[in-house]
DNA sequence: ACAGTTATACTACTATGCAAGTATCCTGTC
DNA sequence: GACAGGATACTTGCATAGTAGTATAACTGT
């Protein structure tokens, strides 16, 4: 059981952030707390908490008044992937030789719920994928026993799986994907770090290029 | 001129986070807003917010009742030395070929700054030179034109330099800092990626050294 | 008609009040 | 003496009101 209830804030961050990396405001584009909370029919208090946070993910951007969407490019996602190229593969390094049992027994679990969402057809399965995919890669970030390296590519992962939840489509890569999984997860419970390493950055290099397809 | 006034929700986040990183509190120590509101002589309101973009930065955790310290411990700082290194070469590289003069015009004052407070022997130069060593490498990677590299990167130095602050000494580095500073501006200035690179990556395993033997 | 000044309206920031939930401590009973 | 149950006090979360500062617009005077 969860600590804090899922609170009005949470709530207003999540869906601001959600709309904003999916591309549904204009850059430049400003925001009032006040028409903010008028629309999502809160008080003001949750929404500036909101506002502060995605301040503190440089998605706004003070203006005096009120603030600006910042937001995120086609061009910051390549390079976010780039950056993962060059972190990834070494946490999946240490994943391999720091890696519980416990922790591979949850990265199996979500492997096979993923495994599960790709085999049904429904309406809400390409979500599902998504949230095993994002757990599976936390997972392995937190396995790697180090909170630098885990504090950085959540953030990462977790922006560009929301950009991608916009542009849904790609089930085929779906498929790709979990197999990738199998291979990292593999080579993580045979705590060989050459392998994971490989594996890693072979999922990652395919990602990205699923994304540099998109949207041209 | 700035838009918003220094609020007295950025002080208690500032302090906060100064604290938290140069080691005041014990991991896992309990905070409440109302003692922490108490003990300051605020509302909660502001206090609210501090510590939830504290949360959103991983150095606190909802604990149900008031959040806990989570910190930072001396191999986190090494990791993130580890991670810059494997971003930092590509940021100056793209630096380089990206930095326009009026960059550069304001990296020379930064780094002319820097030499003039070596020179002095006030109390509190030690502090002005870290704040031009911050404002250097901020003005590099926000000339490398990426906001991804800018994003993980300034976070990463804001917490190092923040966590060197509490252990001040080594004058001595100060000199060689700047110095090197001086080889990654003319880099930067000449528009050669490799030099750039090179003179970067020298710089950070320096630093890294010199963490690596404090606190021992 | 244009410029300068004033007034109004809107902004964010802080404080406080109120409600809901939870842990703790005390008391009563077995 | 130990355990269970209830009351109390403390916690956070949300809303709202008051304040201060600023930008804009309107109005007046030249």
């Amino acid at each position: 059981m969860e600590h804090r209830n899922i609170s009005i804030a949470d709530q207003v961050f999540e869906q601001l952030e959600r709309d904003i990396l999916a591309g549904k405001y204009a850059r430049g584009e400003l925001l009032s707390e006040q028409r903010l909370s008028a629309e999502l029919g809160v008080s003001r208090t949750p929404v500036r908490e909101a506002i502060r946070r995605l301040e503190q993910e440089n998605l706004l951007e003070d203006a005096g008044r009120g603030v600006v969407i910042v937001g995120i490019t086609h061009e910051d996602m390549l390079d976010m992937y780039e950056i993962r190229l060059q972190l990834e593969g070494l946490a999946a390094r240490r994943a391999a030789e720091n890696v519980s049992e416990e922790q591979l027994q949850e990265m199996r679990e979500a492997l096979d719920l993923q495994h599960f969402y790709c085999d049904r057809e429904r309406s809400d399965s390409s979500d599902q994928i998504k949230n095993m995919d994002s757990r599976f890669h936390e997972l392995m970030y937190a396995a790697s026993g180090s909170k630098a390296y885990s504090d950085v590519l959540c953030r990462l992962h977790k922006k560009i799986a929301k950009y991608r939840k916009a542009s849904v489509r790609k089930h085929s890569r779906a498929e790709e994907s979990v197999n990738e999984h199998e291979a990292i997860f593999e080579a993580l419970a045979a705590h060989d770090p050459d392998r994971a390493e490989a594996a890693a950055l072979s999922h990652l290099r395919n990602a990205r290029a699923t994304m540099a397809e998109m949207e041209l």
